[in-house]
DNA sequence: CGTGCCATTGACCATTATCAAACGACGTGG
DNA sequence: CCACGTCGTTTGATAATGGTCAATGGCACG
């Protein structure tokens, strides 16, 4: 591991407030995995053996049922990856596959536990990682019943905006990558940006250009809902 | 409050292997509440002031946006109540009512975010509350995504059968209030339990009686989606 | 100059919502 | 004991939303 790794690394949430006696004995046997772009790192419905913390680059969670695939989250560094199937030791609910060239450190999920279970300091650090990801979950499943098709594309552009610090962005993936993010299919994306050139969006490939008065007046969007958390 | 509900309240999960000083501390200014059925007692954006306990009865947790509203989950006894909000003191994301009559402790939130500061196993006890939680959460956005209406109502009655230990059972509420929970409306939830008729599910009312190796063969229950956590 | 890969568009279908009406169980007052 | 509301559910008709399949078009890359 470079020492640029572990700089990186010692600034994750998750480790905020910890000393570094259990710092390094939850990093001790950290690996690098760095990935190209569409390679698989996590199959749902196996036990989890590392935790995985983003340190550059760009994640897709999914699940398959029936044939039928979707996806759960996009995950940007720095984000941990299934703290709570490792806190519980217990299958993981999602698969996870890189969008892009992505790097990331593994720690084993043996040392985690072992460090939850005695230090007072990291078991909240996680916690809160956790009850981040909960919050953001919790907001992605009212984002589903509540809102059409049209209207979370509409508010996933401002968020995005917002991120970008600017009415004028790139977005990282495909249209058709987006379109499962939101839950609907690649040709009804197409429509919806499509109805929300009438509402202030401009679109040229992955550029895209906002009003954003236009657009959130349109969008409605709401704390509750949108915005990832802290 | 009495010494039954003391009793109760120290067997959940979320006070698991801790030390009785700390459990006095953060129980000190608990309260009892006894509720009438749909009486609202968490309301969606407020800061939380308190944990709750779910002691007996039913707790719905919805959530409004736009003039729709949506049933997130059922929560039933032993449960904690927006140990995610108390945590990191951030709104609650989600109102929640009884849908019978209930008893409830409150937790002054302060209390149990001093005791999160202070003491490692409260702290991994409600790590553990929120991955449960978190998983369950995670579960239910799986379900939405990848089953239509029909399957998802299939592999509550499939779940709700197992909890009960009976292919004879009967469900607490009514049936738009299930609807909500599926996130289907009223109507629709009616001509999915006519669809089921084929699949082993006779309903009277409230009473429902499943042959349950038909309606397995139908509903294909998954445990990366269904099932409560443990 | 192909050859793929996306994205778009059109036609059609599946799923679910909405509105309205009817139905049935149940409790109340005459 | 019966007529009458009320409430929850069911049913029917119609519309909105989104999925699937097929064809087309643009564009990057070899």
């Amino acid at each position: 591991m470079r020492s640029s790794d572990a700089d990186l690394i010692r600034g994750f949430a998750l480790f905020r407030g910890i000393s570094d006696a259990i710092f390094d004995e939850v990093t001790a046997d950290a690996a690098i995995l760095d990935l190209p772009p569409d390679h698989v790192l996590l199959t749902e419905g196996e036990r989890p053996e590392h935790l995985f913390l983003l340190l550059s680059g760009l994640i897709e969670s999914f699940s398959q049922y029936n044939g039928k695939t979707t996806t759960l989250s996009f995950l940007r560094p720095p984000a941990a990856l299934i703290v709570a199937a490792v806190w519980m030791d217990q299958p993981q609910l999602h698969s996870a596959r890189t969008l892009a060239r992505s790097r990331l450190a593994t720690l084993p999920a043996r040392a985690v536990r072992a460090a939850l279970a005695t230090d007072r300091a990291f078991c909240e650090a996680a916690g809160r990682e956790l009850s981040i990801r909960y919050r953001d979950i919790f907001k992605e499943l009212k984002n589903q019943r509540l809102r059409n098709a049209t209207d979370r594309l509409a508010n996933w552009l401002l968020t995005e905006s917002q991120v970008a610090g600017s009415d004028e962005f790139r977005i990282a993936v495909g249209k058709a990558t987006l379109a499962a993010r939101l839950g609907i299919s690649g040709e009804h994306i197409s429509r919806a940006f499509a109805q929300l050139r009438e509402h202030g969006v401009e679109t040229d490939g992955k550029e895209m250009r906002i009003n954003t008065a236009k657009l959130t007046a349109f969008a409605k969007p709401d704390p509750m809902i949108d915005g990832a958390e802290a």
